[in-house]
DNA sequence: ACACTAATTATAAACATTATAAAGTAATAA
DNA sequence: TTATTACTTTATAATGTTTATAATTAGTGT
């Protein structure tokens, strides 16, 4: 078992939510997958595991995890959201032809959170930011 | 007719996008609205004008005003997407509490563009960012 | 005013996500 | 170890947003 499992692990008892095996799973899904993926990705892929997994344990225990700080939701619209295990602060860079997303790392936009907290009176706990265009991939194809 | 309304619809002109009553009525909503709609807040508002229009009617606008750059679309998840007719660059600042939506006026995050491309490679067209927090008002309820 | 093409309407479908209630199970303490 | 209790899971249905379809209607340039 990796170690960050197993901090996650240890995050969920300190904030008194049951492990089950289910849970197990999904973190553990999350830790090693290193995409993006969507409650269904999820969801098929601890079909094996699990055969009967309701779709709504996925989500609920996701609704969990994000609510302990174990895992973001990055939310598109219409489409699927997907969920990211929080490692490190990050940025996420997406293609728009073929969806990749891509981790990108960069300082936290401090500043333009105090300025943004000044100018509206907010009091500011945390921001988004999103990156889009063209992988090499998609961007070479196109040049055709 | 405002000045923004006649830019609007030259814009639309010039892209060869007709012009019809309720596309004419969408955008006049958009661009009185101080707010940020949802699809269904301005089917609502223009049910009295146009008894007959579908939803269908508004979400196609919406996607026509979308890709000749009018309009933005802000995604959040399950909940409905939010409408804003651009006027500047500028970003919104969200209560998580009340749902309140403030614009906030910064210089583009040209640096982090470019930066993203370079580390990934990436053609990068656009960003989205979005800060989060308690506007005054909740966060002076909470205090008590 | 005509013809051509695109837009609108009405409806149904697709899809993600959440709600509900019954059955099952992890954690705690005796 | 076992019993208890509250929390989870499951199965299913419901909700809500957004898109697809086909028929009708209506802009726009000539």
């Amino acid at each position: 078992m990796s170690n960050q499992l197993k901090e996650a692990l240890d995050t969920l008892k300190e904030t008194g939510v049951r492990i089950t095996p289910q849970r197990h799973a999904i973190l553990e899904y999350l830790i090693n997958s290193m995409s993006h993926p969507t409650a269904d990705d999820i969801y098929k892929a601890l079909e094996g595991k699990f055969p009967n997994m309701s779709v709504a344990t996925v989500y609920n225990n996701l609704r969990v995890f994000r609510e302990v700080g174990l895992v973001k939701e990055l939310t598109y619209g219409d489409a699927s959201s997907r969920f990211d295990y929080i490692t490190s602060q990050h940025y996420h860079v997406i293609c728009e032809d073929c969806g990749k997303i891509v981790d990108f790392h960069y300082p936290g936009l401090d500043e333009v959170e105090h300025l943004a907290s000044h100018v509206t009176g907010f009091k500011i706990g945390h921001h988004r930011m999103e990156i889009y265009g063209a992988c090499p991939d998609c961007s070479a194809q196109k040049a055709h």
